[in-house]
DNA sequence: TTACTAATTTGTAACGGTTACAAATTAATA
DNA sequence: TATTAATTTGTAACCGTTACAAATTAGTAA
């Protein structure tokens, strides 16, 4: 069980109510939600919540390096709390964004053609599991 | 020397002044352009150009497989010409996108934890040659 | 407690990339 | 030519995001 007001206090945040609700949530639910998700899913359990907030928090967050932000999706970015190293698969149909457990040694590779690597994001892109079961069907 | 107006019929698209400029242009300047720039380049060789022509025309372009669109950019789609299969590598602090010549087959494997893979975009992140230069000196 | 100050949150307006849509223009057909 | 279809254009709207000032809350010192 982690305890996410320290986690706060160790990255250098006040730990506010809201600072602490959004940092739960995307720990708890790995579904790579959008800023407006965690604000339509966090309104009910704090009424007063305010969009800006939620950006904001989750700006700082990733500055921090405790969340990673995504950029699969064309126009939204999505994030997702910084774990292990993994890769992304978004499904054309449905939309969802699956987990890979794959890595990449060879990326993290520091140098490449003569520029630093500092990040790697590994996209793929087609058709998931479950909607190839649905059109088959 | 490639006959743009001759691909153009090829994947069915009537080849129009607009089309065919812009067909051109990206394949001439492999910068990855946003439809802005697109625009803002042909501006003075089309006075009539509309930016939304623009953004119809690399949309078509794009769903016929003549382009491919890239999600680097959080906020933006950066158009290329669709050639062979690269990655690419983004400057924090430039902002420019280097094509890097490199493949993985692995990641062209049809199928992944059960989901079929159409595309794969692999984008690296961090400080380019020129960049690191500058800091340097 | 109270008064004061700093940090945080909130709400609204604005921004920028993109899209919807109808009017205008151009091309194709009879 | 007249008529029709395809294409382009310009404008308004959309949507995710950001800027910013006001409101609220938390922290500090009498
Ligand atoms: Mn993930
Ligand atoms: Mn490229
Ligand atoms: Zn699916
Ligand atoms: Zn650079």
């Amino acid at each position: 069980m982690i305890n996410f007001k320290e986690l706060l206090k160790e990255h250098g945040i006040p730990p506010s109510l809201q600072r602490i609700k959004i940092l739960e949530y995307l720990h708890n639910f790995k579904t790579h939600p959008t800023a407006d998700m965690v604000y339509q899913a966090l309104m009910d359990e704090i009424p007063t919540l305010s969009k800006t907030t939620v950006y904001n928090t989750l700006k700082t967050f990733t500055e921090k390096g405790i969340l990673v932000a995504l950029s699969i999706f064309e126009n939204e970015v999505r994030y997702e709390y910084n774990t292990e190293p993994h890769i992304h698969f978004k499904c054309f149909k449905c939309g969802r964004i699956y987990d890979i457990s794959k890595t990449f040694e060879c990326l993290k590779n520091e140098e490449i053609e003569g520029h630093k690597v500092l990040e790697h994001h590994i996209n793929l892109k087609g058709i998931c599991k479950n909607c190839l079961v649905k059109a088959g069907a």
